[in-house]
DNA sequence: TATTTGACGATTT
DNA sequence: CAAATCGCCAAAT
């Protein structure tokens, strides 16, 4: 294989990879928004970033729940377990609830640049 | 193959 | 202040 060009070349490159890279990267009860991530790409597409979660329910390698809206409302309808167990996960790693679907943006943001 | 749409968001009208 | 529009990409129909 070519050793050199190997960045992220083929498949990985799509949002899609990465945007699973940088959500495990988000430390326990800490939140980031779709924006952000979409940013952080080097694209304002923050609607691929919220597809390849919902593509992905890989709740496992992903910590999905920890990804939010601007309104920091969480998902419609969580793959995981239900939007309550969303919830009820953010809130047990220390995440602070404005109401019973949007978490404390400003608290608990986590940015990946800037 | 072409069109629509979807865990979104910022900006412009 | 609300609605429309742009950005940008892949999956579904």
């Amino acid at each position: 294989m070519n050793h050199e060009l190997r960045v992220k070349s083929k498949k990985t490159n799509s949002l899609f990879g990465q945007v699973y890279k940088l959500v495990q990267q988000i430390p326990s009860g800490k939140v980031t928004t779709y924006g952000e991530i979409a940013l952080a790409l080097g694209t304002r597409d923050a609607r691929k970033v919220g597809w390849a979660l919902h593509q992905n329910p890989d709740g496992n390698t992903t910590p999905c729940h920890r990804v939010v809206n601007r309104a920091g409302k969480l998902a419609p309808n969580f793959a995981f377990d239900g939007s309550q167990e969303q919830r009820r996960r953010l809130e047990a790693e220390g995440v602070t609830f404005i109401d019973d679907r949007h978490v404390d943006l400003k608290k608990h943001l986590h940015r990946f640049i800037k």
